[in-house]
DNA sequence: CGGTATCCTAAAAGATACTG
DNA sequence: CAGTATCTTTTAGGATACCG
């Protein structure tokens, strides 16, 4: 349970007796430890924590991380295969580019370039990648496991209320 | 391992065989499980995999799912509570509302309003938002176990590139 | 061709005012 | 005060043309 680079200790400490304050006791003592695993999760849109998460919701990543983990891959063959796999909707060149390159950043893909002619690029994930990803495929198994009882509540919901 | 509501079977076969043309085979033979995995992971914008990811990484989703974790809360107490653990970036009435009506409507969330005076209105988990923000939360603590990998990425990237 | 830069559109999020 | 409606701002994503 490492918890290394607590961050800004103070402000925690200060946030927590405000949390005390306005929340009724079996309330604080439920929140204290989310409270501090959430101290990174700041306004910041950088921090790892939001960056991250956003990368996994939105249009592409996560189908690029779910294909890179298979091996590593050209850029032709990851647009094909891609595309493919998000039923024909294609993905477009900049953002392959655009996702590739902050999963490059944070750590999570690794970029080779080889000087042949003609000139050949690959990517691949990195252990940290391959882990990151392992996490979101689990994610993406649970929901698709609980297809049904989501899909029933969306019913309820929509013939309920409107 | 159930892979109920298996969607247009004959649609995945038919992505498959373009997937066999196009790739190498063990490239092929790595990807076949996940395809079938994915092959929910689609164009439609209100596919649940597509939409709950979107949630999980969009500004307030988790943070409100965290928060309730801990207990049922009051619509304004759960307003106080996100915007000290987002370090004092304020949640719009706006933005609550939109997010509390897409967790309800996938049945993570339920709302229950008493007709007292004043009008109470409450949410809490449901036992399926339980379980989803269990996994959420284990994204968020595998973020923090691997900060310093990610931050060592970064301040990488940021010095070779630009 | 792979990648980037520029421009444009669409969708998310915030501000504000209104309703009950 | 809880929620919604409307308007504005910001950002993600796509189209296209250009550079290596």
């Amino acid at each position: 349970m490492s918890r290394q680079a607590a961050p800004d200790l103070s402000n925690i400490e200060n946030r927590l007796n405000r949390l005390r304050q306005i929340l009724p006791p079996a309330s604080y003592n439920a929140i204290h430890q989310l409270a501090l695993d959430m101290s990174a999760y700041g306004a910041d849109k950088s921090d790892p924590i939001r960056e991250l998460m956003a990368l996994l919701g939105d249009k592409w990543t996560t189908l690029i991380l779910l294909v890179l983990y298979s091996g590593k891959f050209g850029s032709s063959d990851l647009k094909k295969t891609i595309t493919i796999l998000a039923a024909e909707d294609k993905i477009s060149r900049r953002m392959l580019t655009v996702k590739l390159r902050s999963l490059e950043r944070n750590g999570m893909v690794l970029r080779t370039t080889s000087a042949d002619i003609p000139p050949r690029v690959d990517y691949e994930l990195t252990s940290l990648g391959q882990s990151f990803t392992k996490k979101a495929h689990q994610t993406i198994l649970w929901i698709r496991e609980h297809f049904e009882a989501i899909s029933k509540a969306r019913k309820q919901f929509d013939l309920s209320d409107d």
